[in-house]
DNA sequence: GGCAAAGTAGCACGACTGTGCTAGAAAGGG
DNA sequence: CCCTTTCTAGCACAGTCGTGCTACTTTGCC
């Protein structure tokens, strides 16, 4: 029997228990059967902490977003503000394994929130939450038309697919070198305007 | 009973109400007994066209893709390259109900096809193509970095998904802006350049 | 007509699903 | 100590799933 542990620690183990499942079945895998056997959990038990398997996974997608969006808001704002975009971005991109994790966890909850209302609304949620931080961003860099931070936030979120189906032909550094180029031009037309 | 119909017919039709499916209640509810009733047969029917589940989505997939890869190779290629290239990658985005179907059963598949692998052998397939399509759009207006490619390439692809989960945020006018917008600074780089 | 092929339908099996429910173990405060 | 709360565990039900299989109908060719 595992050792009781604190309830928001157990739920946030719960919810990785639900990530691992994703990535190596998928979200169509992760029945609440699986995710307690992968978190050495009986089905009972976990329905202790998330009385149904809808609650289950809107915790972890939350959890997921929150993990991205915590990093985005921790970046040092103390640099050159080119940088310090750049690094916020950064923290979206599927990188590393971490942030790649998160992408495709995230993928397999957006491609059901097509579906699913209450992962609709979570969706929302965290789209609006980005929208305003690309905002902010290009705000930031003297860019101020709506296009460019639609622009730009969907160019992130395409290169966030490619990397993740297509690491061989996208890997990291070719997503950080599209995303320097976008910056530069960006930068160079404020300059231009200006 | 259904009046019989041309075998290739009957497998559009059952691909096309894969769709449907997918659409109303996603890739997990697509179920060959959902979708032979979706369909009006009966499962054994059905069954006699596709031996297996995994048949039938690979099939529903394929056709996907085609549709659009089909439209993009039809644009009429005598007029203005700009022209040209914004009319093949207008096929790609949800700019309507036909290319929204498309584009939400991608999306099922892609997402799928991190787990499966039947499906990923089929979205490799069709990644490199349009990959390859993009590539001559660019050389087309006088672009060749690769960089550049996958740029367009991503920001194509990450329109697609604003256009699909936020309709209200990133509409057709504005999914159709921001191309614009990219397209007019490639070109004007390409002449500036020259 | 007959006969083979193609198409349609439906049953049955074993496996897996979400969740309602009960029972017992552990923890903590009095 | 006891008693309440929290936690863990497991059973049971009704439903869905993919697929193997057989039987019947329709079609088309001779």
């Amino acid at each position: 029997m595992p050792r009781q542990v604190d309830p928001d620690e157990r739920r946030q183990l719960l919810a990785e228990a639900v990530w691992r499942v994703i990535r190596r079945d998928g979200l169509e895998r992760a029945s609440v059967r699986e995710v307690a056997r992968e978190a050495g959990l009986a089905v009972g038990s976990l329905r202790h902490y998330f009385a149904t398997q809808s609650e289950l996974h809107q915790f972890a997608m939350r959890q997921a977003a929150e993990r991205v969006t915590s990093r985005i808001e921790a970046v040092d704002l103390d640099q050159d503000p080119r940088q310090v975009v750049e690094q916020k971005i950064a923290e979206i991109l599927p990188l590393d394994d971490e942030r790649r994790t998160e992408c495709e966890v995230w993928l397999a909850f957006i491609a059901r929130s097509l579906v699913d209302p209450a992962l609709a609304a979570l969706r929302d949620e965290t789209y609006e939450l980005l929208g305003r931080a690309f905002g902010h961003m290009l705000a930031r860099l003297g860019a101020t038309d709506p296009i460019e931070v639609e622009r730009i936030y969907a160019l992130v979120d395409g290169l966030t697919v490619h990397g993740l189906i297509r690491p061989d032909l996208a890997p990291p550094a070719t997503l950080r070198a599209v995303l320097r180029q976008h910056l530069d031009d960006l930068c160079q037309r404020v300059r231009t305007e200006a």
